[in-house]
DNA sequence: ATGGACCCTGTAGCAACTACAGGGTCAAGG
DNA sequence: CCTTGACCCTGTAGTTGCTACAGGGTCCAT
């Protein structure tokens, strides 16, 4: 595309999104939607490109979209003291620390009950057992 | 409920499910639809708790809808080798211990973040600038 | 002018529930 | 006997974060 501006493939393409994802994005408002051609596609500019990137890097942290809506909200009052994005990235981390240990007490009882498995028959199976009331 | 038999908010209960997820389960044919009353109630018998203890049980160590319809088939067939069984559950161990390396990861990266915001004002928030491109 | 790669809208699907709306049933108390 | 409130019924739509069509239009090179 002409003038510096992005057909969505080539934005997907540069972001590692689907063109469905770019699309949907702007659906939810999370991406503003661009100018349009005389043909009606979509162009965009060097602002939607760092936008994005923006998104994907914060999605691949595990920020859910709302949480990525508060610190592009946040992001862009740039006069503002960043208390609240140390917040929102604190909250998130110690979201993650609980499912951390979740899955680790889920890893123990998981691998003890194979441990026990003397593949047999299901009849005399601990893992079946283990599972029953 | 009379006979032995259980209402639905009775079965509910004894098993930490909401209603409305044991009706889910019964129309994506994982628990059998029980007899009803005169009065079109669900009636469970004592297979019914047996069966939907079983489900979440495996549901919460993780296993998916799926691989619990498997267990199910598979702890019925009481006279079959139980490597099937083994099988599952060690597909999910793995599985499992993906999630926990990709969520250390992501901890690790996270909270190198936050360690180094300084509590500014977000034009130099040091969280911002690692999520920008 | 025609082929193929791209783009458009709109809708439906995934997992695994959850939350209504709008009704019917049942048992206890007055 | 009647009412009240807790429970039950069906059916549908919402949640999160996409993904996958269907059925069309556009653009560019040959």
């Amino acid at each position: 595309m002409s003038c510096g501006s992005l057909t969505i493939g080539e934005l997907a393409r540069l972001t590692g999104t689907k063109v469905e994802t770019v699309r949907y994005y702007e659906r939810i408002r999370l991406l503003e939607a661009p100018m349009r051609t005389a043909g009606n596609y979509r162009a965009y500019a060097p602002e939607h490109l760092n936008r994005l990137s923006f998104i994907r890097r914060s999605r691949d942290l595990g920020f859910s979209l709302d949480q990525v809506r508060a610190l592009l909200d946040l992001s862009d009052d740039r006069d503002r003291p960043c208390g609240a994005v140390d917040a929102i990235a604190r909250e998130h981390l110690s979201e993650v620390d609980r499912k951390i240990g979740d899955l680790q007490a889920l890893r123990r009882e998981l691998s003890s009950m194979i441990d026990q498995c003397q593949c047999g028959t299901v009849a005399d199976c601990r893992i079946i057992e283990a599972l029953s009331p």
